[in-house]
RNA sequence: GCAGGGGUGACAGAGCUAGGUCAAUUGUGCAAGGCUCAGAACCUUGUGCCUUAGUGGCUGCGUGGGUUCAAAUCCCACCUCCUGCACCA
């Protein structure tokens, strides 16, 4: 463990410097992500958290009363499997989550596991230096988080967010329990890259009004209908199924039962005595046959499928195979402006592959417009025709639908067949509804986004967003306080969880307890809203005013990922729930962290554990590293190379540090270059942190002024100790260990951590200029040397007048750093002056002329 | 399929919302020199091609077109990679 690390972590710790709460100052309240408990932080956690860190202690250096709390995002999920693991295994832990060993052995149950987790995440987050303040942990699974969670649902139904319906999902009947599709997840053992997919089943009728129902993909093209496809070989079934009378393939069956229908079989036949049946189209009436065809899949949805042949090659060739039709009776839907049947022209294009025909058919259909002559659709672009056709059928009872895994064989992890299943009177948050869509997007309007492009795209996210789910079975979490053995999902418990932090500091503290927070707790703190409490008035009055001040909140930090599902959320929830002033304030996006060009993943065994990487680095390499190894808006590639010389980098400028915190101060002209440059990267450095861009200020405070301060001293300046003090202030967010060492080298007594940002000074630009020539002669000087072949001992240098006086100060510095024996500066205007070659006459302002011998 | 974001020199990664000052910041790597008994670290210089007393030219930023006096930067098409799309946090 590093020593210098360790001890100020300590110190901090001892001098509670990092709690908050209620002051004069201005606040600034930020929060990351809670971590999900599901095994040991890495160093994926660690970028995501450090670039928060960087910005509270920054927002600190300004004068910003910083409120960073802590929780834990317990879903039971994870730490149930690594519980099994364990029991079966013990070193699995150690090796697949980074446990301890005596750890892995002892568990008795998936909470001990949670329990040991939190612990060791909450010491590993100090050990990266981050100044949380850890004296608001909760976990979502403790009970007064579960009180506010159901507050907050008992809230949004009273608001009318909350609804109920079907849902299909995957699940395992012999489980008895939801199954998770995942390429990530161990849920699956084969077909683990499957999707559900969504057929319409239009309802195709007879004379006797037995359905045939047909699924497809695209029902705009039902007007093209020439006949039905059945299967002559499979089985098929007459069936009552709940009010009508279907007729579907045998394996449709099970399917429509899963799908919660009603199903009664009461004839079997063969597709081929359906042979010649005619039905009408639901769509206009129209009467068609059905032609038996061996090509169907009778296991694909119901086995009844429609016959396009203008739309579908298939369908073109074999409906030309089994009735000769001539293409002047095919009827055509989507409008493609070509002269004849489109199937058969874009067959005929990729040389009678159908397959390839289907793909570019559809693109190009799925871009076209219905024909004006169609009922009901005619004129409407593709896309929007599906909609309508469904629509209008929907309201005559003709549309049902079905669902199949675009794989075939679909198995859990005990090899049991994973099916679709519809869960009936499901909750679902009511994101479709459109006063709430309103408030979101008025939300965000009143939001910044870190990136900002993200505030251009919350609008569609919000428009895009449907019902969600938002109970289930399985796992740790709140009882959803509607449904008993329903537990809400852990996406929805997280959606306003930063409104609770100042209550578990309470609960933790010991001003508070558990029971005595009910729902009128909630509706006073958080609304106003006067009751019945059982805390007292006082207690419950400082909790109410501390959240009226550390409200609303400032930055939200998330993965990526959570573009379109977590941040959306907790706009929706806050815009539901809270008055406009505690609506929060930013976004801020967080990119991931991939390992050497791979995805860091359990089963792939390539996880750098927080833990260890810390060991070997230090934190503060770390978070130079991933402060500056890439832009806060890019994933970070980690490479192990690259770590170590960045932590050679820290080494060096300690180095340095050290060098000029025991060197004697001179009073050179050139320090005042020194200030005036580092003024001048200040501003810049205070630019980029304003908008949080962490990688550009991160190059300005260890590269830049870094190469500057080198320059002031091959000038033979020295920076001043106040200098180097506001040096280590702006150092101080990235590697606050280092930079509180070399502040207390200095001789200061306080914590850097809670010092503030250095004073703008006046940047001196005429200096600036000044120098700049000096370089451009170095550099010039350089160019020359290497061209010219010849020795050569003296430098003549012609400027214009008013510059000549600073190139001679420099001319010492030239001399030597060339080995020159003589160096000459002279002015253009100096009729007197040693120029045999006739140079100065190339000087121009800010570049002087040069002449070698 | 839908939505979003990328493709820049040996590498990482800026610049591209306001086109020229971009052969392209910075860091790493590599090469030469210095310092050292030697190495590490450190310092200096160089690092597309050609040319040159500090200059000038050519080719260049996924591919192919276009707009413009001028494009890495704007427009169009294409190729390609990544991410999310709901019970997974």
């Amino acid at each position: 463990m590093n020593p210098i690390e360790a001890k100020w972590q300590k110190e901090w710790e001892n001098s509670n410097l990092f709690s908050s709460s209620v002051s004069e100052k201005p606040k600034f309240y930020l929060v990351f992500a809670y971590p999900t408990v599901s095994g040991t932080l890495h160093i994926g956690h660690a970028r995501s958290y450090s670039i928060p860190d960087i910005i509270a202690r920054y927002k600190r250096t300004k004068g910003f009363n910083v409120f960073f709390p802590l929780g834990f995002h317990a879903t039971g999920v994870d730490c149930a499997k690594i519980y099994e693991e364990c029991k079966v295994d013990p070193s699995k832990g150690t090796k697949k989550y980074g446990l301890e060993e005596n750890a892995a052995k002892s568990f008795k149950s998936p909470l001990d596991v949670d329990k040991y987790l939190e612990k060791r995440i909450i010491s590993a987050l100090k050990r990266m230096g981050l100044s949380i303040d850890s004296s608001t942990a909760v976990s979502t699974i403790e009970p007064h988080y579960n009180k506010f969670i159901q507050w907050q649902y008992k809230r949004l139904n009273d608001l009318g967010y909350l609804k109920q319906g079907d849902y299909v999902l995957p699940y395992c009947n012999e489980c008895q329990q939801v199954i998770s599709i995942d390429a990530a997840q161990a849920e699956i053992a084969e077909g683990a890259e499957a999707e559900v997919k969504e057929y319409e089943v239009l309802k195709f009728k007879d004379e006797n009004e037995t359905i045939y129902p047909i699924a497809t993909l695209r029902p705009e093209t039902v007007f093209g209908v020439t006949n039905l496809w059945v299967n002559p070989k499979s089985d098929y079934v007459e069936a009552s199924v709940d009010s009508e009378t279907w007729v579907v393939s045998q394996h449709a069956v099970e399917k429509l039962r899963n799908l919660g229908k009603n199903v009664e079989v009461k004839k079997k036949l063969k597709g081929i005595e359906l042979k010649d049946k005619e039905v009408s189209n639901p769509a206009n009436g129209s009467k068609v046959k059905i032609i038996p065809a061996t090509f169907v899949d009778s296991s694909e949805a119901t086995g009844v499928v429609m016959s396009v042949p203008a739309h579908d090659p298939y369908d073109y060739r074999h409906y030309k195979e089994a009735t000769n039709a001539d293409d002047s009776m095919i009827p055509f839907v989507v409008d493609m402006r070509m002269n004849g049947i489109p199937s058969a022209i874009i067959l005929q294009k990729n040389k009678g592959d159908a397959e390839a025909a289907v793909k570019e058919l559809y693109k190009m259909e799925y871009r076209g417009t219905i024909k004006k002559d169609i009922p009901v659709i005619g004129g409407l672009p593709t896309a929007k025709a599906k909609d309508a056709i469904i629509a209008y059928l929907s309201q005559k009872g003709l549309t049902d639908k079905i669902y199949e895994f675009t794989v075939k064989e679909v198995k859990d992890r005990f090899g049991h067949p994973v099916i679709i299943k519809s869960i009936g009177g499901q909750w679902f948050v009511n994101y479709a509804d459109q006063k709430w869509k309103g408030l979101a997007k008025e939300c965000v309007e009143q939001m910044n986004t870190y990136p900002p492009e993200y505030k251009k795209e919350l609008p569609g996210i919000i428009d895009w967003l449907r019902g969600r789910p938002l109970i289930r079975k399985r796992g740790l979490g709140t009882e959803f306080p509607f449904a008993k053995g329903w537990i809400i999902e852990a996406l929805s418990d997280s959606t306003i969880y930063m409104a609770f932090y100042v209550i578990s500091k309470a609960v933790n503290t010991g001003k508070l307890k558990v029971d005595e927070i009910d729902d009128a707790f909630f509706d006073y703190i958080y609304h106003g809203k006067e009751g019945s409490l059982k805390c007292s008035r006082e207690v419950a009055d400082q909790i109410k005013k501390e959240f009226e001040y550390f409200y609303p909140l400032d930055l939200n930090f998330g993965g990526k990922e959570h573009k379109t599902v977590h941040f959306p959320f907790f706009i929706f929830h806050h815009a539901a729930l809270f008055d406009k002033k505690f609506w929060p304030k930013g976004v801020f996006v967080n990119w991931h962290l991939i390992v050497e060009g791979e995805k860091m993943s359990k089963s792939k065994g390539n996880v750098v554990f927080w833990d260890d990487a810390i060991e070997k680095y230090g934190a503060d390499a770390i978070r130079f590293y991933e402060a500056h190894g890439t832009s806060q808006w890019n994933d970070f590639d980690w490479k192990n190379a690259e770590m170590e010389r960045y932590a050679i980098h820290l080494e060096s400028i300690k180095k340095m540090l050290d060098e000029m915190i025991s060197e004697k101060e001179n009073n050179l002209e050139i320090n005042k270059w020194g200030e005036a440059m580092f003024a001048k990267r200040l501003k810049a450095l205070e630019t980029e942190f304003e908008k949080y861009e962490i990688r550009n200020a991160a190059s300005l405070a260890f590269f830049e002024i870094r190469n500057d301060l080198q320059w002031l001293r091959s000038r033979g300046g020295t920076p001043s100790k106040k200098l180097l003090s506001d040096w280590l202030k702006i150092l101080s967010p990235f590697i606050p260990h280092v930079a509180e060492e070399y502040w207390h080298k200095l001789g200061n007594k306080t914590f850097i951590s809670t010092e503030s940002w250095p004073e703008a000074r006046e940047i001196n630009e005429n200096i600036l200029k000044a120098e700049e020539e000096v370089r451009t002669l170095v550099d010039d000087l350089n160019n020359l040397m290497r061209i010219v072949k010849e020795k050569k001992t003296k430098l003549y240098v012609y400027s214009m007048p008013n510059e000549t006086q600073y190139l001679k100060d420099a001319s010492e510095f030239i001399k030597q750093r060339f080995k020159f024996d003589e160096v000459n500066v002279s002015s253009v205007a100096d009729k007197e002056k040693y120029d045999p070659m006739k140079k100065a006459s190339k000087a121009k302002p800010g570049k002087p002329a040069i002449y070698l011998e």
